[in-house]
DNA sequence: AATGAATGAGGCTTCATTCAT
DNA sequence: TATGAATGAAGCCTCATTCAT
């Protein structure tokens, strides 16, 4: 993966283009409109559409499981303050890596349904990902902290549809407004409809994660 | 519409691909070819590739719709119990309409980027359940039932996600089991993480909604 | 070609059909649905779409061949009575047939792009039209009756496209109108566009043809 | 519309494969065959079938216009001189601009059956041309030169109808005899068939127009 | 690095035609 | 006679991909 000048245009072209129109729908061509190239002239930077997604995706990906290890590493705060801290992180890099983290997430919906060799990359992500939410879940609930309603594995991809779904919804707004929505996220997902207000300024008054 | 012998293979095997391979990429050739037709022999009951995406998604949004009518009548149960039921109501669509109900979901995902006159019915049945999703969380903020973490359109856009993202890895087991499913998720909605597991319990204690 | 009930229907509505989108553009499908079956019992009338075309086309070319003969017969009268007669025959035969006159004159400029079977008796049925046209002009022109500006052939092809050409403009009035109109284009033809007023008195007073 | 390389040769291609098969005959994978290349090819040049007859029509087209303008302007001719002209020009037009120009004229005759957007050209062509011609006659009508036998709209139809079934037997045979063609043509228009060899010497003798 | 041009594969759609009922 | 359903052949158009320049 060369970096010319114009690739980190194309990047950007071919994410705006994949999140609008999705990456079945978007073309090359439209892609190359975008920078004001043609069509062919893309493949001086990748070898194929599917590498170009692959690109397009991998620094969000990269960027998230870089926090996922750093959250794992985390053994000093407590499972709630390091879920609040993955549920921060998550909308954070829905917006610093707009729109290609939405563009991971939109991909995702296909995991089942695809097995060329480039989406390998994409299962192996989201398993890791998965795997370190429920391995949270089932610490809280072994130390008590949560009383969860299924199995970890059931409630995870519960907690975990309603933070993908958000590429339906979510639009970028700002870190202080992101960081609140990510906050109140969290205290739906701790206290859910009763609770959650209450909830909500726990998630306050709960001490900050020990900075990286 | 004509409803003649094959039809209903047909839409079934239309289901299925689009399940299967998403509506963007199946093909007419492959939907044939599960009937044991030619691509071109569908033309007899649809007049188009959308058509047939419709016809597939009618039913189990129509079934959908009048339980939402269903709900917004039943004036006499708590806001949980109605909430319950719609959790309820949502698994049972899932399992009983699969899968078209599950190309339903995933044609949601497109809301945003499709202006196809055909996608406004989606947009539309969306709305309404969206609407009658906020409406029941609003409500029960006002009678102190709920309290919310974030406002009501944020906090319905949340648990919503919850449910819509089932579509990624809900496989229909059984009435007992699905039913059982959607419970653990309203408890699970109801408490979040600190307190599901005790609303599970409280779940099996709640009245029933009156049958209709 | 059997004639049962509903095959004078068939024949109209094919006539509509294809004066409305050509014979190309026209489907079996609309024709049928003017009459109200189905595209495939057209099956039980005629063996093919062409041949529908052709027996739409054969009332109003064996009109139009019957009156060629009776003018080849017509030794009694002047060549430019004779002329006038041809005229007000075809114009006639345009009106009488609608529209199947007009199909027959729109399938006429294929003649020399189309080499279907079929096809052939649209050839020979010009091939008499023209040969009619052109000896009467020949023999005006060797009795001193018509002077004209090239030789009989080309003359003939000037004239006939003229009358041809009204499928594009004519629509029929009744007979009066149509007569009127038939002896205004004679008397055009006759004395051009310098004397072309002047022969219109002449027309009206040129003897009748002897009728049948 | 680029004009690169094979341009020119696409577009004598589709004209070649419109006069002989007609527009809705002809096939884009024959039209590339004749060029070597693949029908998808041809998208490289033109949007969509339509647009490429339209492009093949445009130059005959624009010459036409063109001419038009120049004979609305020639104040200085007689009538006569400036009918001349234009039987003279649209032969001409025929004959350089082979076999677009009758292309064009073949698709004249769909205007009253064709709605699509792209005809609306044809239409508005063939509006200024019918206008032109009708505006001559009259103005011969007015002055004395002419003496109509109808209305000028009839006898401009009926003139045009002359020249535009020429598509159906002329044939290219060079300046000189084309030019004789024309000239005849304008003889039979002018006296008729009474006086049009009269007027085939008149036509000599005629003045020529001023030349541009 | 970019262009222009071409390929090739495939997809949606149309339609004349056939045939069992 | 008419229907319903299917066929098969084609046609238009799209697009990822290739390649000489």
């Amino acid at each position: 993966m060369p970096r010319p000048s114009r690739w980190s245009e194309i990047l950007g072209a071919a994410g705006a283009e994949f999140r609008d129109r999705g990456y079945d729908n978007a073309t090359l061509e439209s892609i190359g409109a975008r920078v004001g190239i043609l069509k062919g002239s893309i493949y001086n930077y990748v070898g194929s559409k599917e590498e170009l997604l692959l690109a397009v995706v991998e620094q969000p990906a990269k960027a998230l499981l870089a926090e996922l290890d750093r959250l794992r590493d985390d053994t000093g705060s407590s499972v709630a303050v390091r879920l609040r801290e993955l549920i921060r992180m998550q909308v954070r890099i829905f917006s610093e890596y707009y729109p290609a983290a939405f563009v991971y997430l939109q991909q995702l919906g296909k995991l089942g349904r695809v097995q060329s060799p480039a989406f390998e990359e994409f299962r192996e992500m989201d398993a890791r990902y998965m795997e370190a939410v429920e391995a949270l879940l089932a610490e809280g609930a072994r130390t008590g902290e949560f009383s969860l309603a299924s199995d970890p594995g059931t409630v995870a991809r519960a907690v975990v549809g309603m933070l993908d779904w958000m590429q339906h919804w979510f639009t970028p707004r700002g870190a202080e407004a992101d960081r609140e929505l990510a906050d109140e996220l969290f205290a739906l997902a701790l206290g859910g409809l009763v609770a959650g207000g209450g909830m909500r300024g726990l998630s306050r008054s709960l001490p900050e994660a020990e900075s990286p």
